[in-house]
DNA sequence: TAATTTGTTAACAGTTTTGTTAATAAAAGA
DNA sequence: TCTTTTATTAACAAAACTGTTAACAAATTA
């Protein structure tokens, strides 16, 4: 009667992604996947061999849209470095506004399991190789037009990611000190993205000396 | 013959705190805590009944830890607001920087164990209002001699501890990404509180309009 | 030194969680 | 339609952990 509708296994990868990103791979559990998931769960044991395997899937998942994300940000070459980097910000942090677990969810794994290391590790740095020497091409370039201090684009990058990202971050514990609900408060976000352009445009700013 | 030490509390109580630093709660094993200390792991329930009361232990003194942390840095009122504000800085990133898995610690518990918010809710929140309020007002009166710009004071927080941080968190996603070893590398972590200060000092700078 | 408290071990009980299997139903292919 | 492959369930096995207990040793105290 009922379809076999493949979808179950859709499903299950929709409700392993809630578990692993809320609680982490520790603290995820096979059975309450597949009850969220609406199976049983040897369903689970059908599709993805282990928990392990189900988890390699959704963190390669993740590691693409992070890396995509920061990915679209370094592309036009035309406009004034300052005014592309102000772009790359708004666009980082939006990135990040519509994913805001993935940075944590990623964090905690790598820490906690740094044989992980290995998965990411290629994913991450034959891109990140090459986004850090335009960079850094670029600002030489600037640098040598006075139109921006010197700064290394190592040092940027990570100013960048940290501003960007750390908010996200840390919003449970800021929710839990302050007493606010910051889903509630487009307000804040909004506030934030522009002391992150901001901060970052007056660091660029050549000083008058 | 063997002398009943009791510092065998205290080896228990070490071996946790690497293990719930390094794993988190849902990662951390009672066994695996006893066999670091050197001791079987009905020890472990003698001296504290549950897995969840030794974690509170060391829950508690990495918040003591953390805040005690924070709150050192805002006492002096002499000295020029954007001075205090870099010494600030300063002390900040170095109590980070000699304990520098507290705070993915926290964070990490927090969001996985919301439950856990009671605890840390009215430590942090009594003393981060006092902070915010003291630090406001030093702002708007810095403003109105004209010798900084004007901010929110929690923005400015946010600014600071982002940029403290968020180094420290990203460290081993950092480390796979480029493969250098930063825990060799102190001229990484003495240029990173540079960058950070120099960012803030600018912020801070009134904008010659 | 006798009694009591404190520390320690080994063995085990209970639970939770992951993973397997055998039986069966549905779908697809021939 | 008959066979084979795929999907699904329920029941079960195995492992991993946490927590308990009973027996005993060492230290403390009276």
């Amino acid at each position: 009667m009922t379809k076999h509708q493949n979808n179950k296994e859709q499903t299950i990868l929709a409700a392993a992604k809630e578990e692993f990103l809320d609680k982490g791979y520790d603290g995820a559990r096979t059975t309450s996947i597949a009850r969220n998931a609406g199976v049983t769960h040897a369903m689970l044991h059908y599709y993805f061999k282990t928990k392990e395997q189900l988890f390699e899937r959704i963190f390669h998942e993740t590691i693409g849209m992070l890396v995509e994300g920061i990915l679209e940000v370094f592309t036009q070459t035309e406009k004034p470095f300052k005014e592309r980097m102000a772009e790359a910000l708004d666009i980082h942090f939006e990135v990040i506004r519509q994913n805001p677990r993935l940075p944590l969810f990623m964090i905690r794994e790598v820490a906690s399991r740094p044989e992980r290391f290995a998965v990411i590790k290629n994913v991450i740095s034959s891109f990140a190789g090459n986004l850090l020497a335009t960079m850094q091409h670029d600002i030489d370039q600037a640098v040598s037009n006075s139109e921006i201090s010197h700064i290394d684009a190592t040092t940027l990058l990570l100013d960048m990611v940290s501003l960007n990202v750390f908010p996200f971050i840390v919003k449970p514990v800021f929710e839990a000190a302050t007493g606010l609900d910051l889903n509630a408060d487009s307000k804040f976000w909004d506030i934030r993205k522009q002391e992150n352009i901001e901060l970052i445009m007056r660091r660029l700013t050549p000083s008058q000396t």
